[in-house]
This record gives C-alpha cells, sequence and structure tokens, in this order.
DNA sequence: AAATATACTCTATATTTTAGAGTACTCTGC
DNA sequence: GCAGAGTACTCTAAAATATAGAGTATATTT
C-alpha cells in the first residue's frame, strides 16, 4: 500500500501547487470563461502577480486566453485547456489519495 | 456563493503548497510517527532538501522531532503536532472547496 | 481638466527551492 | 584493521520562483 505514494506522491503537479494557479485552474474547471478582472477580485492578488501566474499556465499550456475590447476596453478572457482539465484532475487525485 | 471562494481560498496554507511539505503532513496524519529515511525512500528528494522542508515545517510547529539513537545509528523521529492536524485540515478543506 | 479607476505588462528585488558538498559515524569484506 | 560503501543527517550557495510596484493606455467621475 505504502508503494502506491511513491505514484500518488509523482502526481503532483508542481504548476498547480501554488494557490493562484490552482485556484485559477478550479475556477476555470466551474466558471468555463473568466476575465482578469473577475480573478483579480476573487484572489485579491496584485495585478503584476496575478498577471505572472497566468502567464506560467498560459504557458503550460492548460490555460488558454483570448482578448478583446469591450467598447474600448480591454478585456482578457481564459479558458481550461483539455490539458489543464487532465492536470487539475490528476493533482486532485494525488493530493487526495496522500491525505486520505 | 462566489463570496466563499475568497474564504476558501484565504483558507490554503503557503507551508503546505509544497508538495513534500504537504506529503510530509498527510503521512504523518496516517502514520503518526516515521523516520527521516522512511520519509526519503517514500518521497526520493534528496538529503538536503527534504532536511530543509522537515526543518520549515518543525520551524511553524507543524511538526516535532525526537532525535534518539538505534544502536550507535541516530534516528530522526517525525510526528504532526495538534496545530499542523488543524492547518492540514483547513488547507484540504480550502483545496476541494475551490476545485468543487 | 484633474483625479481616480480599469486592464493589463514589464522589471527588479525578495523569497524559496534545490543540489551537492560536508560531517560523523557504521558496517562489510578482504 | 582498514578501504569502500552506506546511513543520517546539516550547511551553503546557486537556480528558480514569487511578488510588488512602476508604467502604459484608456475610461469614468467630479
Amino acid at each position: 500500500m505504502d508503494e502506491n505514494i511513491q505514484s500518488e506522491y509523482q502526481k503532483l503537479d508542481r504548476l498547480l501547487e501554488h494557490r493562484s494557479r490552482f485556484a485559477i485552474c478550479a475556477l476555470l474547471k466551474r466558471y468555463d470563461k473568466m476575465a482578469f478582472s473577475r480573478f483579480k477580485q476573487l484572489l485579491k492578488e496584485t495585478d503584476g502577480n496575478l498577471g505572472a501566474q497566468l502567464r506560467k499556465l498560459e504557458d503550460a499550456a492548460y490555460i488558454v486566453v483570448e482578448k478583446e475590447f469591450q467598447g474600448r476596453k480591454p478585456v482578457s478572457w481564459y479558458q481550461l485547456t483539455e490539458q489543464g482539465r487532465a492536470a487539475l484532475r490528476s493533482h486532485l487525485e494525488g493530493l487526495e489519495a496522500l491525505a486520505s
């Protein structure tokens, strides 16, 4: 049984260890599309920090951005990719198995 | 409902974000006492890294160490404190609530 | 028209993680 | 009885990561 610990531990995803990145993916799993400003409102991170975390998730192809203008204001919409969804699932499985 | 997201997010514990520290606490919840060498075997981290993570958890009083000799070999035994147990519980609640 | 706000990006510093070397032994085989 | 390998750590310095704050461009409010 203990030997499973190793495989569960291996499932943990370094990108998803970070609270903001985890929360971003978890929220996107629930809400499908979210805007930068909404994340900022919910997570209360500084713009710089939030932007950096989103960028990392994008670089890893866990999320995709679509930038559009609403009137004259720029809005960035974020969505979870299939890859991001799978990574989140696996990460959660690992966490839960370890803590069970 | 969304306003709960903030409180769940706040529950996430920075110390427990790290995979090794999370796994250490999760294992100690299960096994009560574990030795350095056992963690090393299960988590496959280098000695230096594992030692550093254990130290951080100790500094935060999430775990306590007892150092003894088994024959002539030093063995460090780690145990979860009540504080560590509470932190782990709260962290897990936060994660699960966010991802649900 | 000045002040405040939104929606970001960029950059530089602070913090954290990590690997690897070092210490102090023990144990095994020759 | 001593060389080589192993155990059980700690220490240190470099690499990676996180974070804050400044900057850009525009909008809205007073």
